[in-house]
RNA sequence: UCCUCGGUAGCUCAAUGGUAGAGCAUUCGGCUGUUAACCGAAGGGUUCCAGGUUCGAGUCCUGGCCGAGGAGCCA
């Protein structure tokens, strides 16, 4: 019996007879000769069957394979220049586990496909190269995120998805029934994560947030992922240092570790290589001059628009860090700028070639009598929040930290035109299936 | 919620108001180095739904359903 090989370590079994488990990608013929395209998860490899070099049973079983079938392959590793991917296996026995039948063939082909027929075939479509490359990038982003953290000393505590009332009143929640109660999913972990910093200094969430906004647009999902650090005794400028630190550390682990996965995206890594710190500081009123002059219509005191993140974000060949927004934009528990009361200390983060904002967050509020008096003015329940309140009556102290759309990173890095296809199975206005 | 565009073969699309078509997929045949292989042939249709105009509607009109892109909204 051969060994199983994976179709990535086939380089190291040249010469030898292995055995390969996998799903029929393609089959080519040309005459007596077949060449069927084997998929394993870890790559592909095209096999070759001549006519005459096996007994007829077995090219027989290779010539009638439909896209997909599942498999198991007895084959030599040959290096080859006219194999893609530069080797292949000169296949001797095929083991059909299940041959797909031809009346009712796998329904995506290696043609084009409208994106509702990809979208409600997502199940499958998860096959396809591009789709297993972004899923391979996806993951060695989050498992990068989670290394910086964990090599910087953070720990990483979880906050609950079912919360009793809207953390920051301000987004459309889910809402479910809850027993006799009514319950919310999380929009985000924060306000946890500064109940839990000041109990191991250091701290990041990571999970799943929803949000029922009705948005409809190439960055919004109603599903996605978040990761959230949060930082006793830290400061705007402290946030802003971490988040950049963040990005770049991600940035440079996907450029060493997935460049097949972006070649096969087709993703140009230049921009990518030029995203080392420091990121550029924009400030607020700065970012509002600059639009003016490119010919937006925002005045000071609007949040920015789709189209104007858009255009700041494609100013700058690297992540940009635009800050102190006005405070009445701001959620309740964002910190005033002792400087200038009318400005907050929050920092969103822009990925460049018209990405936009990744990054959300700033300084928080530490003050009891402040915070309270926001709460008040946010007309938000003080009952709901008086455990937060807590925090600032016992052992109040400066902090600070942001959220980190995952799907948006994974977006931009992978160069994509929607997240939808940065989660594997997204939540959108009108997707709630597969 | 609003604006724009779209819905025709399994898929991607075409079709001046006048016989509903192509490529891919499927089936059959050909080819000993194919690269989304190629060449030849065949089968395959409730033109999203309901009305209406017309001698005649895939096409025009009204309403509805579904989707896409964008806006608003959105740490």
């Amino acid at each position: 019996m051969p060994p199983v090989v994976e179709i990535r370590n086939v380089s190291n079994f040249v010469g030898q007879e292995v055995l390969i488990q996998g799903w029929l990608y393609n089959l080519r013929e040309s005459g007596k000769l077949l060449f069927p395209l084997i998929r394993d998860g870890s790559g592909i490899i095209q096999g070759v069957v001549a006519k005459g070099a096996v007994p007829p049973e077995v090219f027989a079983r290779v010539r009638d394979l439909t896209q997909e079938s599942s498999l198991r392959v007895t084959g030599k590793v040959r290096a080859d220049q006219r194999a893609p991917g530069g080797f292949e296996l000169e296949v001797s026995d095929v083991d059909v586990l299940q041959l797909i039948p031809p009346d009712h063939p796998y329904p995506i082909t290696p043609k084009e496909h409208g994106i509702e027929f990809l979208m409600d075939h997502r199940h499958l479509w998860l096959r396809s190269s591009r789709q297993r490359a972004i899923l391979g990038v996806r993951h060695e982003i989050i498992k990068a995120c989670r290394d910086f953290f964990d090599d910087r000393g953070f720990i990483l505590v979880d906050t609950p998805i079912f919360t009793p009332a809207a953390c920051e009143g301000t987004t459309t929640l889910f809402e479910v029934d809850y027993f006799e109660d009514k319950a919310y999913l999380t929009q985000s972990g924060q306000l946890y994560n500064e109940a839990t910093a000041a109990a191991v200094g250091k701290t990041y969430c990571f999970g799943p947030t929803f949000r029922a906004e009705k948005s409809k647009t190439r960055r919004h999902l109603t599903e996605f992922w978040m990761i959230e650090p949060e930082v006793a005794f830290a400061h705007l400028d402290d946030a802003m240092v971490l988040g950049e630190e963040l990005v770049a550390f991600v940035v440079r682990r996907v450029l060493e570790r997935r460049r097949g996965e972006l070649q096969t995206l087709e993703r140009k890594v230049a921009p990518l290589e030029k995203c080392t710190p420091p990121f550029p500081r924009l400030s607020y009123d700065d970012a509002v001059k600059m639009l003016q002059e490119k010919g937006s219509e925002i005045q000071w005191g609007g949040d920015f628009g789709g189209g104007d993140e858009t255009m700041l974000s494609e100013s700058f060949d690297k992540p940009v860090l635009v800050h102190r927004y006005p405070a009445q934009v701001k959620a309740f528990y964002m910190a005033p700028d002792p400087a200038r009361s009318e400005v907050a200390l929050c920092v969103d983060m822009l990925a460049p070639e018209g990405y936009g904002e990744i990054i959300g967050g700033g300084e928080r509020l530490a003050d009891f009598d402040l915070l309270l008096r926001r709460i008040e003015e946010a007309k938000l329940p003080r009952q709901a929040f008086e455990w937060y309140l807590d925090l600032r009556r016992y052992g109040t102290v400066p902090h600070a930290g942001f959220g980190m759309g995952i799907e948006r990173v994974v977006a931009w890095i992978c160069g994509l035109e929607h997240v939808r296809e940065t989660i594997p199975f997204p939540r959108m206005l009108h997707r709630l299936t597969p």
